[in-house]
DNA sequence: TTGTATGCGTTATCAT
DNA sequence: ATGATAACGCATACAA
């Protein structure tokens, strides 16, 4: 009861070669179903061996010899953020489909788990990355990449590095959305967001200008409400909590807005959960539009109108691009931009 | 531009003991920080060229010859349900603190997959298997196990296999839920959720049932609303849908229950879209109350009222089982029994 | 068609 | 304190 494991040693392709009465390359051959011809009857034999014996081949002795492995390595904030897994199951289908596996890594926007989790990745021979990083961790990455590692950044905007890049067109997510406001009839418009540390919420706010400039209409900045405090936001309850904060100072505006963009979906539920909390109706009273579309915003009271960002086929593509480029197939350093859609639901009314 | 990467070849200790004039054996004992005697001086000057030539650890020649890895894997059904995150950062924050990485697997409640993973975790040598099965794999998991791999099962109830087990008391959980809505002084309770296929809803609605014994009241048929089609319910949308539909009966029941205890928190939020839908309130004119405790249940309105289920905690627990069986610090065959909180909000009210 | 021998990068044993 | 060498498990070039 004490110690329940004898740790019986595992049978090696010697050990089953000496069963057979044949060498180990034979066995070899045969197990790791290279196509070199054996007869038949010795294969089967074999097969039969190994299977008797529990043999499972030993990976790390396979790799080592081969030097090629068949990982890749991902790294995203947080697997917290209902956002990324999404992500991750779209380059999971891709990966196992072409036979590659994934090694999953949170960095928790920290620089130096980040780097960790990479060096650690490296080590282990990963044949690809796919990463959303915060840091510009060129050297280090373009040092892998020299050693035939391919590279995948996640929504990386301004980075140097010569490698596979997918992102989004946030810039137009603002537009669209501040646009969809503007026909709606919504002409005071607020803008709630995290702080603006990220490229990513600040081309959103972008585009948001962007759309009053079009319309040549003025944009009032007390209607721009953006966190100060850079605290940790990977856990959903950050941008949940900003929204219900932010909310309440966009209730004491002289002129109230007749509607708000979210910065994101989480936001979003924030703002409309402190809406509620002050008798505001949504979207009666105030319209409220979201950015993402995570699986909850469809089952929230209003539905969530919101903007798409395609997580699950971010996670395919970035991992088809690197997959691509790993055969040649591609050059490793195409750019895709995914572009945003519309998802009306039932937060956003008509004005008046 | 086409062949962007010339594939240098990476630098081995071999290289740096050539480059530095010493030996690989010595250049090993410093790199590897075993604690063996080298002089100052020397050791000085091996770090240093190591990191002049970019040297970086070849991980798998190192497992092969001490064939131990430091990698724990990990399989859930999937990645998407929002409970699952929460254990796998638990299980990881534990893993990373003792030097640990941990290879994450979504089986999707798939067994073919789920056997698949498991094979491929158990090639690439890991020392411990952190698993939330749906097939009772014994066969294989043994034979794992008696090849040194440790083992912790998640909530995996009647598992004959020998092995480390963290699990939820699902009929305590049934129980002080209806004990609650009882307090609240409801008597007419239905009972909603998906297919009574698992071992935890069928105790779920054990301790529902027992709670009524308990009270000496009659428990009606009726008000026990269960999906029959068995379908996939990985997406978190499933159980989602699969509460408005069963609301549909809910509300044609004749004597309409006052209270709805939802198998999880998922599915509760599809019977409150689907009431609010239909213009009943919440909770004046139905109670709510669900089970699992994930991150949005506090973010919906009226925030939900619910039993905790310790995710993350439950992850920390597992790993720490399975650590400490490792070092013989703990047997292998320990069971943790988590129990359920009450966590009051405000989808529940006393009833008239 | 099969077998022998070598090496992948590392660590550990044994000399020195 | 250091070095030569074998071994981990596997795949492959070469020989037979």
């Amino acid at each position: 009861m004490e110690k329940p494991l004898a740790t019986v040693k595992k049978a090696t392709i010697y050990d089953i070669a000496r069963k057979v009465g044949t060498s180990a390359a034979t066995v070899s051959r045969v197990l790791s179903k290279s196509g070199y011809p054996v007869k038949e009857e010795l294969s089967r034999k074999i097969f039969e061996t190994a299977s008797k014996m529990n043999y499972s081949t030993n990976m790390v002795g396979r790799m080592l010899k081969k030097s090629e492995s068949k990982d890749i390595g991902v790294i995203i904030p947080t697997i917290s953020n209902p956002f990324y897994p999404q992500v991750v199951l779209g380059i999971e289908l891709e990966a196992r489909h072409m036979g590659f596996n994934i090694l999953l890594c949170n960095s928790f926007r920290d620089a130096s788990t980040e780097k960790k989790y990479i060096e650690s990745l490296y080590q282990k021979q990963i044949r690809g990355l796919i990463i959303s990083s915060i840091d510009e961790n060129h050297l280090f990455l373009k040092e892998m990449q020299e050693n035939g590692v391919r590279i995948v950044v996640l929504d990386q905007g301004e980075q140097e590095l010569k490698c596979g890049k997918v992102g989004f067109n946030y810039i137009q997510s603002g537009l669209i959305a501040v646009e969809y406001l503007f026909r709606m009839g919504h002409r005071n418009i607020a803008f709630i967001t995290s702080p603006l540390t990220k490229r990513s919420r600040r081309e959103t706010l972008e585009g948001y200008k962007l759309a009053f400039l079009k319309k040549n209409l003025a944009i009032k900045e007390e209607n721009i409400l953006a966190a100060q405090t850079e605290e940790e936001s990977y856990t959903g309850t950050y941008e949940f909590e900003n929204g219900r904060r932010l909310t309440k100072k966009f209730l004491e505006l002289r002129e109230r807005p007749t509607a708000i963009f979210a910065v994101n979906d989480m936001t979003a539920l924030g703002i409309i959960h402190e809406l509620l909390n002050n008798g505001v109706r949504v979207p009666e009273d105030v319209s409220v539009i979201g950015f993402d579309n995570i699986e909850v915003s469809s089952m929230i009271n209003p539905p969530l109108t919101t903007v798409n960002q395609p997580s699950f086929e971010t996670g395919r593509l970035a991992c088809k691009l690197l997959l691509d480029s790993m055969d040649g197939r591609e050059a490793g350093d195409i750019s895709i931009t995914l572009e945003p859609t519309l998802v009306e639901r039932k937060s956003v009314c008509r004005k008046g």
